[in-house]
RNA sequence: GGUCUCGUGGCCGAGUGGCUAGGCAGUGGUCUGCAAAACCAUCCACAGCAGUUCGAAUCUGCUCGAGACCUCCA
C-alpha cells in the first residue's frame, strides 16, 4: 500500500505529507497528564486521539517510539498559594507524601486508559525522574546566553531569543509586542526582565516539599522544561511528531520550541498536532472550570449530569466519531446515540463470522478498503472512516439476509479490512456481556423461558406474555429469535 | 482588549465549487400471535446579507452569534 499519509501541522496551519526523519522509525511525543486528580473526559481525548495516530502509524509498518510523560513536578499554580507546586499542595493538605499522590493518580490514570483500550506508550517518563536532564538543558540555555539568573531562579530571555531567531510565536501566532501590553500582572514579575519571560528553573520557598539542589540554588525545573528535556533524551533533538491538547499550544509548546532552539540551535519538532477540546454546554470541560466529569463517573453513571452509565467503548466511539481537530460537545443524547451506533456496528462485525459465502460477489470490498485507507490518510479522519465502516455494516447485514452475495475471496478480504480498521486501528473491543454471570439465575431464566415457549406453542399467549412481563420487570431483557428466546440482564 | 477557530437537518457530526457522509431520533416496511429486538427503505440542512462564478453550503467581504488561547489546564 502506497503511503500518502497527510497530517495537519499546527506549525504551518496546513496539511502536509508525512515524511519521517528516519523511516521506518517514527518518534512521537505527547504531553501526558498532571497526576493530581482523576482523569476526566478531557483526558480521554488526547489519549484516544494519539492512540489512533500510534495505532495507524504502526499499521503502516512504521516502527514508532511513542513517549507520553507523567507530569509529577512543576506546573505552578497562580491562585492564593502562589509558587506552590500542585502536587506538593495536595500532599500537604492530605498529609501524604507527594510521591504517594503521584502513584495513586498515575495508577488510576492507567486503569482508565486500559479501560478505553488506549495502548501503552513505548516510554512513559516521569518529570521527577529527569531532573538532571532538565538541569543540563537549563545550563545549556544559560551558556548560550538565552537565559539569566535572578533571585535563585533562571528565566528564559524571550526578547533576546526573538531578536536573534525571529521565531517566538511561530507556533501559536503570538506577536511579542502584543504580549508586552497584555501579559497579566503576576507576583515575582520584578525578578524578570520582561513579564513574558518564563522560568526554566524556579527557586523553591523553604516550605516547598519537592525540591532539588542545583547550581542556582534549591528549586525545581520550570513549567516547560520536562517535555523539552525528556523528548530530547528519548527521541533526539529533532523528532517527527509532537502532540497535545490545543490548550497547551501557548505558552507550553511555544516555550518548548524556544527552549530547544536556544539549547540546541534548531527547532525540535517537524509535525505539531493538537487535539481540540471536549465541551459541555458549549463550554470547555476542565479542571479550572469545575464542570468536568471523571471517566470513572462516566463508567458508573454516578454524576448528576449523567442519565446513565456509559461503557468505555461508548466513550471511545463518541470521541472517534468527531474529528480530533473539532470540538466535541458532550450531552446525554449524543452519548446515547453513540452507544446505540456502537452496538449496531459491533453486532454486524460479530455477524461476519457466520456469514455464508457464494460463488460471486455483488459487493465491492476492494473499494471499501481503499476508502478506509483514504479516510485515515487524510489527517486521521476517523468520522469518515466510521461512515465507511457503517457501509460495511450494511454490507454484512445485506449478505446475511440474502439480498447481497459475497465470494470466498471477498469474504476473507472483508474480514481483513474489518479486523484492521475496527479492532487494530480504531481500537474497539468486544465488550463481554453481563448475562450468564450468575449460573443459578441463568438456570431459572432458562426454565421460565422454556415454560413460556411451551405456552406459546399451546397458543396460551396470556401465560407467555405474563412470563415475559415478569422477567422484564425483574430486569431481564427478552429477545425472540427464530431459534427461541435470548435474554440478557439490563 | 489582542490572537485564533467555528456556526451544517430534531440531536451529534463529516465533507466537497456542480454527483449533495455517517450515527441517533422520526416515518414507512419486513419479521412476529402481539410486543420488543433486529434488518431494509426514507423525510428533514448547510447563521444572515451582499459579491465572484454557467453554478456555492463549499471562494471573498460584511453583519450577527458561539468558543478557545492570552494564567495551571488534555
Amino acid at each position: 500500500m502506497e503511503n500518502k499519509l497527510v497530517i495537519y501541522n499546527t506549525l504551518s496551519r496546513k496539511k502536509e505529507i508525512f515524511v519521517p526523519i528516519n523511516a521506518p522509525h517514527v518518534g512521537m511525543y505527547v504531553c501526558g497528564p498532571t497526576v493530581y486528580g482523576d482523569a476526566h473526559l478531557g483526558h480521554a481525548r488526547p489519549g484516544i486521539t494519539f492512540d489512533l495516530v500510534f495505532r495507524y502509524l504502526q499499521h503502516l509498518d512504521y516502527k514508532v517510539r511513542y513517549v507520553r510523560n507523567i507530569t509529577d513536578v512543576g506546573h505552578l499554580e497562580n491562585d492564593a498559594d502562589e509558587g506552590e507546586d500542585k502536587i506538593a499542595k495536595k500532599a500537604r493538605l492530605e498529609k501524604l507524601e507527594p510521591m504517594e499522590i503521584v502513584q495513586y493518580f498515575t495508577d488510576r490514570y492507567h486503569k482508565n486508559m486500559d479501560q478505553l483500550n488506549v495502548k501503552k506508550p513505548s516510554i512513559e517518563p516521569r518529570a521527577s525522574g529527569h531532573i538532571i536532564e532538565q538541569m543540563e538543558m537549563v545550563k545549556k540555555i544559560l551558556d548560550n546566553g538565552y537565559a539569566y539568573k535572578s533571585h535563585g531562579s533562571v528565566y528564559f530571555d524571550v526578547e533576546k531569543y526573538h531578536k536573534k531567531t525571529g521565531k517566538y510565536g511561530e507556533l501559536s501566532g503570538r506577536v511579542l509586542d502584543d504580549l508586552k501590553s497584555n501579559t497579566r500582572e503576576l507576583s515575582g514579575q520584578d525578578e524578570k526582565r520582561n513579564p513574558f519571560d518564563f522560568a526554566i528553573w524556579k527557586n523553591a520557598a523553604p516550605e516547598h516539599i519537592m525540591r532539588w539542589t542545583s547550581p542556582w540554588g534549591d528549586g525545581f525545573p520550570g513549567w516547560h522544561m520536562e517535555c523539552s528535556a525528556m523528548s530530547a533524551k528519548y527521541l533526539g533533538e529533532k523528532f517527527d511528531i509532537h502532540g497535545g491538547g490545543m490548550d497547551l499550544l501557548f505558552p507550553h509548546h511555544e516555550s518548548e520550541i524556544a527552549q530547544s532552539q536556544a539549547a540546541n540551535g534548531h527547532s525540535p519538532v517537524n509535525y505539531w498536532m493538537h487535539n481540540n477540546m471536549v465541551t459541555i454546554d458549549g463550554q470547555k470541560m476542565g479542571k479550572s472550570l469545575g464542570n468536568f466529569i471523571t471517566l470513572d463517573e462516566f463508567f458508573s453513571g454516578s454524576h448528576e449530569f449523567l442519565n446513565q452509565a456509559y461503557t468505555p467503548m461508548t466513550i471511545r466511539f463518541f470521541i472517534l466519531q468527531a474529528h480530533y481537530r473539532s470540538t466535541v460537545d458532550f450531552s446525554n443524547e449524543a452519548l446515547k446515540a453513540a452507544e446505540k451506533g456502537y452496538k449496531r456496528m459491533m453486532k454486524a462485525v460479530a455477524l461476519l463470522n457466520d456469514i455464508k459465502v457464494s460463488e460471486k460477489s455483488t459487493v465491492d470490498v476492494i473499494s471499501l478498503e481503499e476508502k478506509c485507507y483514504a479516510a485515515m490518510n487524510d489527517d486521521f479522519n476517523s468520522p469518515v472512516l466510521l461512515s465507511h465502516i457503517f457501509e460495511a455494516v450494511k454490507m454484512i447485514n445485506s449478505i446475511n439476509d440474502g439480498s447481497e452475495k459475497i465470494s470466498k475471496q471477498d469474504f476473507l478480504k472483508l474480514k481483513t479490512v474489518i479486523n484492521a480498521f475496527v479492532f487494530e486501528i480504531l481500537g474497539f473491543v468486544a465488550e463481554q456481556k453481563e448475562s450468564g454471570s450468575n449460573e443459578k439465575l441463568g438456570e431459572v431464566v432458562e426454565k421460565l423461558l422454556a415454560l413460556r415457549q411451551q405456552a406459546k406453542q399451546n397458543k396460551d399467549y396470556k401465560t407467555s406474555d405474563d412470563i415475559r412481563d415478569a422477567l422484564i420487570e425483574a430486569g431481564i431483557k427478552i429477545k425472540d429469535t427464530r431459534d427461541g428466546a435470548e435474554w440478557s440482564v439490563e
